[in-house]
DNA sequence: CAAACAGTTGAACAATCATTCAACCATAAA
DNA sequence: TTTATGGTTGAATGATTGTTCAACTGTTTG
């Protein structure tokens, strides 16, 4: 049967039973700007690229050739990515001769990472 | 000028000097296989329908057609997005009458969202 | 100054992905 | 056994995105 209905407001039976409690579910979620803010962070962090060149800097900084060497890709996706990463604010840069040498911004994102690691090994 | 080099090894001078550094922060970086884990983990978080749905079933279980109605999306959409939660281990589901409820799966997960919403208001 | 090197950038292409639409399955009610 | 409801699913579509390629900037060295 052809689903007419697909468009209407999607409330069932169960809903109307607990508006109240539905009610205290929406005021306990954060506000649409923190929620975007929140996804895009996860977003910068959701490349295996991008993942690989952290753990690459997370000892001590280095220079782009070193980290595309680490990653194991050329330097100019290794430049695209930390534009990414450099505007999510993840890695901070230093100039020094030819040389860019970056480095994790702060201990943040080491943080929400370990974490992460922990939930994945179970 | 033509950048005649660019498939060649990306080794620069700098890095020549450091060979042992370099060497050690490859062994610090995690196993391949956790790497894709890890960004595949913060990939199905990566999105806001997503983390909406996360937080809208953050303080109880709640069947599919609440959670469309407090993230504002239709079912279909929803249930796709549920999918995709579900195949990540994220969340939980217990099929009750007509109605499917959706819970979070452990505290993992709110763990490392409470890190990242700590980083992003800085 | 010219050549080489480190890194950046924009366009193009392919691949991935979120949403919509339509149909479908399962359960409950009439 | 129909009919309605809650939810799922596959295909299609449009948008986003990662990498490559080619050219370019800036710095150092000969």
């Amino acid at each position: 049967m052809k689903d007419i209905e697909r468009n209407a407001a999607p409330v069932c039976e169960a809903h109307e039973l607990h508006r109240d409690r539905i009610e205290a579910d929406r005021e306990n979620m954060p506000p649409e700007v923190e929620l975007y803010r929140l996804s895009d962070f996860f977003k910068v962090l959701g490349d295996s690229t991008r993942m690989k060149i952290l753990f690459a800097i997370d000892r001590e900084p280095l220079c782009v050739c070193d980290i595309a060497e680490l990653v194991g890709m050329t330097k100019s996706a290794v430049s695209h990515q930390l534009n990414v990463l450099r505007r999510a604010s993840l890695v901070t840069y230093r100039k020094s001769g030819k040389n860019v040498f970056y480095e994790l911004a702060d201990d943040h994102v080491r943080d929400v990472i370990e974490r992460a690691l922990e939930h994945i090994r179970e």
